[in-house]
DNA sequence: ACAAATATAATAGTAAAACTATCAATTAAG
DNA sequence: CTTAATTGATAGTTTTACTATTATATTTGT
């Protein structure tokens, strides 16, 4: 993808952010920073002062940025996830048959990321490391509707009917595409934070990513047997 | 259920307490008032001293029966796990098909809780939707190896290990029976989430309990075709 | 090139959260 | 009925999550 890479951004709805990181070397290092910072110490020990400290800045500067820490995670789950969707895009183009579309589909979403190239504020591996151990934070709250009304989750929520449609290609009277999307999105996180820290709520199988594969096929025999 | 009710009580590890809440009248009111007070406000802005003050008490008394708000999460999780062992044995038993057996045993892990009238501290049907919308809080975070020493996984292992064997009962040669098992389960939870505050992330059909329907099938054709 | 606008840094301060410590008053146990 | 354990009352500490103010850079328009 590294031909586009210098001409291409993911965009973030505003009111996610009170200016936009993408703006200023400012924006730019509290993104780098906060990525690096929240995968390497975790979302709940993260604040604002240690980021500034990191980064040669002030508290109150990340917050001309930033409402508050929730934000900068929503800003970066959503970043994920409109980036997701250009992959989508991207690997699913011109690919006729329906199930080789899905398949590939089912790989964008549940792949491990390996390199960090395409876009420059953003490391796309400690990304995907932060999504999957903290995503479900920003909806698993009490302000999840106020959010949603804000649309805090649109990105996810268009990749899950994206999904859902190819899905509906393969299988017209399939009911529940998007329960199944879901399933496997949420699931493929899971049980690659499992793999490293709850061997035993899995099944790891080294050689082949057993993830991607337990996947394919449980879609492919749901939606087709 | 209720003909055990008075007589059996869950275990839970120690560890995870500094003083067993069964053991007073103090610790009942812990349990019940945190269960009630974690499912009205969240987890986020749950806090020791209002719990103190809605149940006439102290912030200090509190902390000697749990190190931390997050212990007290624990516990109520790890209770909950032991309680669904303890209605999966209850629910399998005597059940010779192994299909019946899984269908039942999925039926335990995937079901809304209805009433509550068990355990005396404990009100069921509000500790799921605790379960549902923060127990991955006690295993999201950079704490979770050391936690996970301590045991305070046990619970949960142990159900998908259980539902795990029945699966193999069914297909003898398949190869990702905890995979599978925790893709249900989270999975459920996450669709009765969605469907209460996401739901164009799940596929709510109204009158039948789409949810156990979904993930039934799903595992059934999975292991079985 | 220079004024005006804007962005950032430095500093200070507040309210609440997440504990810890102490000691007196209850309550329970032998 | 004495002693030990439990709880309540109070107070204090450190950290987090902000907000406010002013000074100093840096950009931008002309």
């Amino acid at each position: 993808m590294q031909e586009f890479g210098s001409k291409i951004t993911i965009k973030v709805n505003e009111g996610v952010y009170l200016k936009s990181p993408d703006s200023s070397v400012l924006g730019g290092k509290i993104l780098r920073g906060g990525i690096d910072l929240i995968d390497e110490i975790g979302f709940e020990d993260f604040t604002f002062k240690k980021l500034a400290s990191k980064i040669g800045s002030t508290e109150a500067s990340i917050y001309r940025y930033f409402e508050s820490k929730h934000h900068l995670l929503v800003y970066l789950v959503l970043w994920y996830w409109g980036w997701q969707e250009y992959r989508l895009i991207l690997r699913t183009m011109n690919v006729e048959d329906p199930i080789d579309r899905l398949k590939r589909a089912l790989l964008v979403v549940t792949e491990e990321i390996q390199e960090d190239s395409t876009f420059l504020q953003i490391n796309e591996v400690k990304l995907q490391q932060i999504v999957i151990a903290e995503s479900s934070k920003i909806y698993m709250n009490k302000k999840v509707d106020k959010d949603n009304e804000q649309g805090f989750f649109v990105q996810y929520k268009d990749v899950v009917e994206r999904i859902s449609k190819i899905i509906l290609e393969v299988n017209t009277s399939f009911k529940y595409p998007h329960m199944l999307v879901t399933t496997v999105i949420e699931g493929a996180h899971h049980q690659r934070f499992f793999a490293k820290h709850l061997p035993k709520l899995t099944d790891c199988l080294d050689g082949e990513d057993s993830i991607v594969k337990f996947y394919q096929e449980l879609v492919i025999k749901e939606i087709t047997k």
